[in-house]
DNA sequence: GTCTATACCCCGATAGAC
DNA sequence: GTCTATCGGGGTATAGAC
């Protein structure tokens, strides 16, 4: 197993920040590395030198250790990939033209990373299902969330109420999973042709 | 965190069976572990406790260690999936109803295993990515096996050869999305949902 | 709030008897 | 092929000075 350094300038910028308070910066850390390499796979020693805090500052922050440190981690990520999503549908008033947009964000995001920044919380998620009920429904509130999201961006564009609802479901089923492909194959295939065919089903209800 | 202590039906069925050779029982206790727990949070020691077998014998069959185990683990994961998916698809001869039976057959496992029993590969395959290339190969061979068999299913009902290819990657990005989503949610309504889009989306190119 | 030191445990991997 | 013992290292978490 080759040993990720984590030098890469997005981890160095947002979690080295000198600026940012040390709770934010050992959130940010945590939430990167989790992304990466998952719960079980990130260490909070590791946590703490990328984040240029002492293990007693985390501790101190998080009383409740790792697991508190992954609820706050995943939750970061839920609003980073929030605003991301409300950015890129904003950009386009279509909504099918919006979700192709975004599927681009994703493949864009993806590739620059050299395919190891996927969906912030997944990751975590997954690897903690059914053995921690907090990161679990931490996660759940997440789906929700980018879900409602999608919802509204649909509503506003006059789809009836149930369409926008399973739509949303689909919509953000289908990103996660194509994000996912890419990710295992390296390439932007999936989530490209997953733009192409949200856009066709979401047409199909306007 | 709660410890899980893997003594339900599915896992002990397959890996503890006294009938399966050492070897095999290897490869189901580390593929059903490391589904749920993943890569790094699945230890050695858990996985030749599970199957019965010591850890001088985990070594003779897999002398690459943990990493071997692991492809061995993703392969047999990918072949187990590859199984079910062919066995549903060929219960429908319409492929839009094909792929509404196999939601409902990926509904079914996850409830029954309580939410924890989802993709066999995903986990391990994202906990790993970027540190690990014959895991990530591995992955993607699954994710290709697996579009493949959706490819065939479509071709034999006469779609074009090129909607066929992209409507195999939509199949599985969304039925991948859809089951992590119903995981995290711990209902079954994405797949619910994910499973009539699909069945519309495939219609539209019948 | 920050820091160092450390207790205690389990990890992956190996050695060598049988 | 199977088994036990063990090595070296790293894990989470805590204690207590500053």
């Amino acid at each position: 197993m080759k040993k990720t350094p984590a030098t890469d300038a997005k981890q160095s910028a947002a979690a080295q920040d000198p600026v940012l308070a040390t709770r934010e910066r050992i959130v940010r850390a945590a939430s990167r590395l989790m992304q990466r390499q998952g719960y079980a796979g990130t260490g909070i020693k590791q946590i703490s030198l990328e984040a240029q805090a002492t293990l007693g500052s985390v501790y101190h922050f998080f009383p409740g250790g790792k697991q508190e440190l992954a609820v706050a981690a995943i939750r970061h990520g839920d609003l980073e990939f929030a605003e991301e999503l409300r950015t890129a549908l904003g950009s386009e008033t279509d909504p099918a033209d919006a979700v192709l947009a975004f599927t681009r964000h994703l493949a864009t995001g993806l590739r620059t990373s050299d395919w190891i920044d996927g969906c912030p919380i997944t990751t975590t998620a997954l690897g903690t299902a059914g053995s921690s009920p907090d990161i679990q429904s931490a996660a759940a509130e997440a789906f929700a969330r980018w879900r409602e999201i999608v919802f509204d961006k649909l509503r506003e564009t006059g789809i009836a109420e149930t369409d926008a609802h399973d739509l949303a479901h689909t919509v953000i089923s289908t990103l996660e999973g194509a994000e996912l492909a890419a990710q295992v194959s390296r390439s932007s295939e999936p989530l490209d042709i997953a733009g192409k065919h949200l856009a066709r089903l979401i047409t199909a209800y306007l």
